[in-house]
DNA sequence: AATGAATGAGCTTTCATTCAT
DNA sequence: GATGAATGAAAGCTCATTCAT
């Protein structure tokens, strides 16, 4: 099996056993899962920590490039933002381990931290900019209380999808309808429209 | 020096260590912060499950006593609002480590996750019952909507709340202004109200 | 409660833990089970060592009172090993914790090994003794295969009562009826006769 | 080293210390006498219960073959249980360490309780068979009477030994023809013969 | 006379990590 | 390129034992 191949198996694994926390996660069990030996593992990725940075970079990626490319940036606001939560929700529930992984335990390793911490900034972002464009606020700079605004919307939506997954007979078009009740509510403050 | 003040002391030291996650606290650091040696934990609280629930209990009480205290009944509904949520940031403030273990670590072990869950549920309800207040809606039984956005709700203060443990330069009445905007303008999906 | 009667009440709860093994007890098992602090333990026996000493040297004195008691002098020699045979078997009835203790853990305490070899031997010389009256060997001094064959009978009459133990159904009598037939049998060689 | 030889090596270093008793023994002293690390003990072996038993099946494999191969079904009766018993004997001369794991602590850990009562059974068992060609009984079913008698005479051999081990000066042959003596003189009980 | 409080030292077990082949 | 074999370090937990009151 060429590297590129064996690499991708091994984060997949990576991903089932890391989902229930950083420390909890042993090599062991990877190598097990993967069907490798331990030593592939350091062969590959260098140390558990360069492993979970590698199985986050990947998982983060592919978020950011669905909601990108759930939408066209010629889409109307809200149009834009129904696309982009409903891929959103779309992904934790394709990628249960890697949301876990992502956002369920806030207070990871070291370096870690930083990544996910840059990665919900994105999020925020692309939020900020998709409301931006659907309450018709224009140009302005993000002062602290959008920012604060941001996030809470951010926050909001992931304690939305940890409770939708745990009620899964709830429609994936319901939770997001919900959210866009929350988000385009709160939009207001977030863009710093009317202050 | 006698039981009682030995468990309280040898909390806050587990508070301290279990801020940064379950799994990364160990025993040893525990009693070393506490100026106890080991035994004692086990003596006092049977095992390291034990005594991150008594440490899940204190905190998690402390909190909602706190949100009790803060409001009298009487009280104009968004004035009520208002004073728990100061009162939750300010629990923040004070109880950084607590606050910390009781909503940084989603995946933790096994019994505390309900408890955790369960406290979540709480606050949850406090806010729909003030919002119920707030908004007007009486004696609708909170659906499963209801339920959603008040979850929402709280990921949202929860989201705040970090965001601004990193960004200790805001004010809290700022921090809690913005919260109470969220919370008002996503007050009538939380409430059910025009559905 | 007097020091004496304290310290059967603890020799009693003693017994019960000490029937696991002497490394499996814990002196904070025997502190609960007879309702004393653990400082009671050290003051009164001095240590962990001192304590079982302590058990095993009552019980073993309470064996040999009741194979002394057991038999007058003056009765023919088959009656005195029935009746010495029967009050084995009571004994292991009655001090179930005790006889376990005493024969159970061959490979036990470094200082202990040698208390009970000595009441092995004192169990040894008792049938020997007897036996000389039964089987009409006089005056011999007894050599090695007496010693040994004597030891061998000791050991068949505990391995009789392991048996016994898991096989409650059995009357005394039958069993001490089996285990005489087994030394009587035996005796030629135990008292060297014909040689 | 491959596996297999560290295994035995790890076994053999494991009955030395096993022999001072089950609780007594310490996983690291085992791992310092076979000159390998802790690590290695438990990914052989799962656990101390785990050698323990693994160690016991060894020696128990070890004594049941020789007391099988010692002996031909065409051999008189009493050629082969005095070929038996000497194999007997041998064994507890050559592998004392492993005498004393199986014989030597009757209240052992669960599990092996289990495993070392079956292994008596068996050698009771081959008793019984060989004694009932020596004794001529045939074809009696063995009641309780039987398997009584058997287990005093295999308790007869376990404590002849253990007083053999003490005595070293007495030569094989002679321990076993005193033994010999004991169980045919019990022989007509333990095959239910005459009654 | 008696105990609650306290501990040093040891236990079994697990983990991330590396070498020799 | 890949692995079986191996380990240092540390974890959670328990124990016999003592001291201050």
């Amino acid at each position: 099996m060429p590297r590129r191949d064996r690499e991708q198996s091994i984060l997949d694994a990576a991903g089932q056993v890391f989902a229930r926390g950083y420390h909890a996660a042993s090599m062991d069990e990877i190598a097990g899962l993967a069907d490798v030996s331990k030593p592939m593992l350091y062969a590959y990725f260098g140390s558990k920590e360069g492993l979970y940075v590698a199985y986050v970079d990947r998982t983060g990626r592919e978020l950011l490039d669905r909601l990108a490319g759930a939408t066209t940036p010629d889409d109307q606001p809200t149009v834009r933002l129904r696309a982009g939560i409903l891929e959103f929700f779309a992904f934790i529930e394709q990628y249960r381990d890697g949301w876990q992984v992502l956002f369920g335990e806030l207070t990871s390793i070291g370096p870690v931290v930083e990544e996910v911490a840059v990665l919900r900034g994105r999020i925020a972002d692309w939020i900020t900019v998709v409301l931006a464009g659907a309450t018709g606020a224009q140009g302005n700079v993000p002062d602290l209380s959008v920012q604060a605004t941001a996030h809470a919307i951010v926050g909001a939506g992931e304690s939305l999808a940890n409770w939708w997954l745990e009620h899964p007979e709830v429609q994936r078009d319901q939770v997001a309808d919900w959210y866009m009740g929350v988000i385009l509510a709160a939009a207001p403050a977030a863009t710093g429209e009317g202050r």
